[in-house]
DNA sequence: TCAATATATTTAGATAGTAAAGGTATTGCA
DNA sequence: TGCAATACCTTTACTATCTAAATATATTGA
């Protein structure tokens, strides 16, 4: 994987967590493995990218998280989407696609979607 | 603009400026500009953004350059784009849509364009 | 003549990725 | 039973890209 792909996934890691987290309560580990399965492999998250962002998006009331017991001492972390942090997963959704747009449209791409 | 705009659009950049320069040879000021003109004003690239990767990508021999008087003592520095660029800007255009493909599929949009 | 625009450069600061290390728990298999 | 693999979370050090802003000079237009 080339290294500029590591700068085409910035910024949109946040937005792709609140996604996930639209869809329902997620813990980290689930996170980062369901985005290689939608993925097939192409995107991933390494744990050290996924886990601050949690931690940012709860202390900024985006998100919010309980702990289940797995087994007989272990924690599992899931997080909530709060009402502010979909709120926030639409604008961010909405620049998305527009700067995207924006994007291909100076790339001369217009409707195209792959090679 | 909110702030984390700046990074949906990091990485994209240097993409963005190997395009231009396909078209044909262009100076730092134009390109800025002409980013302005081609997205109506939506996306701005800051001089102070566009300078060191036009250095960076002349010193990693995918573009050259050219200076031409304007006036009396002012000079134009033109970037001309090289067969590596080419080269390069393919790669990069090829893993951009592949991963912003990816992206508009986690995020359950598929054939969608703007909101 | 003076303000706006054209053009290039550099610096300091913010921040979001990564890799990697560290730590513990649990599962599965030999 | 025991060991390796996997599950899960956390933190640190590092890199790189972006911005704003300052610097500097030239040219154009009113």
């Amino acid at each position: 994987m080339e290294k500029y792909v590591d700068d085409f996934k910035r910024g949109v890691t946040e937005l792709l967590v609140l996604h996930m987290l639209c869809e329902g309560d997620k813990y980290g580990y689930e996170i980062t493995h369901a985005f290689e399965e939608l993925s097939n492999g192409l995107y991933t998250m390494a744990e050290g990218t996924l886990y601050p962002i949690l931690y940012k998006l709860e202390d900024a009331g985006y998100i919010s998280s309980y702990s289940v017991k797995v087994g007989v001492r272990r924690m599992r972390k899931f997080y909530t989407i709060e009402k502010k942090g979909k709120e926030r997963y639409e604008a961010m959704l909405r620049d998305y696609l527009l700067i995207s747009d924006v994007i291909r449209h100076i790339l001369g791409l217009e409707g195209k979607t792959d090679g």
